[in-house]
DNA sequence: AGCACA
């Protein structure tokens, strides 16, 4: 681990490692905040039906009871807006739970702002000390060189990551510097 | 802040 110091984290030039879970694209699981959508669409077809049963209803268009119903209507919206927003929730905790058992749609860390001194066997060699790190891939784009470190699950992602952000905190204590991560 | 390949 200690050759980290000024391979990865290069204390000279102050190049700090940024480090993610990466945004996966997988088409089993694409949208991960999908429930906000299917909730909107939700939330608009509520509002055509209750525009419809008020028209419906009024018939003969009174002054004082159109104010009555808009008001009540005011009502029914905020109420079902709190509705659905619960309902969103229960969504997204319900996926977390699935994630969390293990069907993981993409277990890949993202690695951003690499010093450009280092090499892609350098961060493979640092990643192999992480447990269920599998391929390393890198990409060089317009300047800015990222690398995306697949792993047996997001389990062990998060580990890694976590371990190489301790990791490059303890080369920055080594070379009396902060590190912001 | 910058997220590809299958």
């Amino acid at each position: 681990m200690t050759e980290l110091n000024g391979v990865i984290f290069d204390p000279e030039t102050g190049a700090t490692l940024h480090i993610e879970l990466a945004r996966s694209n997988s088409r089993r699981r694409p949208r991960v905040d999908g429930a906000y959508d299917i909730i909107d669409k939700r939330a608009k077809v509520r509002n055509d039906e209750q525009n419809i049963w008020s028209n419906n209803g009024n018939g003969g268009s009174d002054a004082d009871t159109e104010i009555e119903n808009s008001s009540k209507k005011g009502a029914t919206q905020r109420k079902r807006k709190a509705d659905d927003a619960r309902s969103a929730q229960n969504a997204l905790s319900s996926r977390k739970s699935k994630l969390q058992d293990g069907i993981s749609p993409c277990s890949t860390l993202f690695i951003a702002n690499l010093s450009p001194l280092c090499s892609e066997e350098d961060i493979k060699k640092m990643l192999s000390e992480c447990r269920g790190f599998e391929v390393l891939k890198m990409q060089n784009k317009s300047g800015k060189p990222v690398a995306f470190a697949n792993f047996s699950g997001i389990e062990e992602a998060t580990e890694a990551k976590e371990k190489l952000l301790g990791s490059l905190q303890a080369a920055a204590d080594d070379a009396g510097l902060h590190l912001e991560v």
